[in-house]
DNA sequence: GTAAAAGGTAAGGGTAATGCACTTTT
DNA sequence: CAAAAGTGCATTACCCTTACCTTTTA
């Protein structure tokens, strides 16, 4: 009954929960402690334990969200129905003593957790997004020589796994704990991995503006002959495939007309007409 | 007896919300 | 002018999937 409201739902990648999942599953767990006479902390025990049980649990919960794997939602109820004392706030003493029992029982999460009254899962991101670095971990500002830096590390990164062979079509990754590691552990994984996406904005947004007069006129007269604002990339790459240079994409012409837009006074309350 | 499915753990990849310094508006 | 409201930006808190192993089930 509590999969009711949501079936049909496409299946995503990395796609959180939704309000009506959350209020499926936590229905479902509500009826469920209801009828076997369980509390929260019981329910909570139940979803934390390692025994087997033979029961349909699992099963049944599951049937909540069918499109889901089975992973997917075991791990989010898993989250929400925890056994653990402490969530967020580490103090300085927390992160002490993480530090010592990382470096003690290295890679022992659930052991690590158990100790700390955490989430495995809580202690393992502390670790790596803050702790790790420790004092070495860097607040100032980028200096041009750490983002040549960064760039040299995640560039030859790609290049070996291009050369490792296999054009398959996947994704270059990035492992961002290892670029972190190869800044010499002075950024942590994720001031790396935002700072790659600001670097790679910064050269999307001179390249869009290097757009000369010519081709800006263009675009503008073409917004107007259109009539509204492309709302999505596909749109803008439709604006961008008009145009008989094979230069601009539609990102480069979305950007471009952003910044120009964003240059005329009050241009919040003005309409594409008005700013064309 | 065995292949497939499920439970459990760690590693990898990620976004929403927040805090903060700064501007703009009221 | 002060206070409130908005903004841009980096950080923080928290989240999701996949890989892989062991155990259970069909």
């Amino acid at each position: 009954e509590a999969s009711a409201s949501v079936q049909n739902k496409p299946q995503g990648v990395n796609k959180m929960f939704t309000k009506d999942e959350i209020q499926a599953i936590d229905k479902f767990i509500e009826d469920y402690c209801i009828i076997n006479g369980l509390t929260r902390k019981q329910i909570c025990e139940r979803v934390w334990s390692n025994e087997r049980k033979k029961d349909d649990f699992w099963d049944l919960l599951h049937k909540v969200l069918p499109y889901r794997t089975r992973a997917s939602v075991y791990k989010h109820v898993r989250r929400s129905y925890h056994v653990f004392e402490n969530r967020g706030k580490w103090t300085s003493e927390d992160d002490q003593e993480l530090a010592r029992l990382a470096a003690e029982k290295d890679g022992q999460w659930k052991l690590i957790g158990e100790i700390l009254g955490r989430m495995p899962e809580d202690c393992r991101d502390r670790w790596r997004n803050y702790v790790k670095c420790g004092k070495n971990r860097a607040q100032n500002k980028w200096t041009t020589e750490e983002e040549e830096k960064l760039r040299t590390v995640i560039e030859s990164m790609i290049a070996l796994q291009t050369e490792a062979g296999t054009e398959l079509s996947q994704e270059p990754g990035i492992n961002w704990t290892t670029v972190s590691e190869e800044m010499g552990g002075v950024r942590s994984r994720i001031q790396c991995r935002y700072k790659w996406n600001k670097l790679l904005r910064r050269e999307a947004l001179a390249k869009a503006l290097s757009m000369k007069y010519d081709d800006r006129i263009w675009l503008l007269n073409k917004l107007q002959e259109i009539g509204e604002e492309p709302r999505t990339d596909e749109d803008w790459n439709k604006v961008a495939s008009l145009h008989e240079k094979n230069y601009w994409t539609g990102k480069d012409m979305n950007l471009c007309y952003e910044k120009m837009r964003a240059s005329i006074k009050d241009y919040k309350k003005k309409d594409m007409k008005d700013i064309c």
